[in-house]
DNA sequence: AAGGTCCATCGTAATTTTACGATAATAAAA
DNA sequence: TTTTATTATCGTAAAATTACGATGGACCTT
């Protein structure tokens, strides 16, 4: 990227919105919400059962779908409890919702 | 990517969903489409105009939104007027209403 | 204290994305 | 026919993404 345009501002919902449809955009990360919406919750480990993909790979996919706020982690040692933020999910949900009418 | 996993099939709604999301996963391609809402068509140097963005880059963009789906271009010699699709743009709302719950 | 389990992180490679300027294409206008 | 206006596409570079295996850290269990 040779960016003249160093870092457009656009409105602060326009940026909230790419940044949840960002992390919403690899089938892997979807499938995984998708499974955590039946589940409610659940280990890195599970993840890695249903998924062909190496742990590290089904770690990173969690942690963006944490940076981007839609889920969040618990520590039961040794394991992670992954379950969905359901205050940022419903804030995707309504940006999504006003978006599309 | 050195993937084992060359590539894997997801339920066909989940691959849909990633699909749009992941167009929809870039704050100019959203503020595209903002504006594509209120003024419902516009031609690519409206955009131009209004986003501090090479030309290229913009029609890089609306090319992203319309291989989604989209967006639809029609030609009016020399411009070219995009508009909203309104059939994908509401498979797009259904697909996330559901997803969202 | 030593070993085991689970998971994040590091290092790295291939690929994709994002951006630019330059060029090509298209069709109206001069 | 040549020029002009508008936009897509090409070539390219920088950065980000996606994937892997290997390593390391935290915390039980032995």
């Amino acid at each position: 990227m040779r960016l003249n345009a160093e870092h457009i501002a656009y409105a602060q919902d326009t940026e909230a919105l790419a940044k949840f449809a960002k992390a919403l955009g690899h089938p892997t990360r979807m499938a995984i919400l998708k499974y955590l919406k039946k589940q409610s919750c659940c280990f890195t480990g599970d993840l890695v059962d249903v998924f062909p993909l190496a742990q590290s790979t089904v770690s990173q996919h969690l942690k963006e779908l944490k940076s981007a706020g839609l889920i969040q982690g618990e520590v039961y040692p040794p394991k992670i409890k992954y379950c969905i933020n359901q205050e940022n999910w419903n804030k995707a949900k309504t940006l999504l919702q006003h978006f599309f009418e």
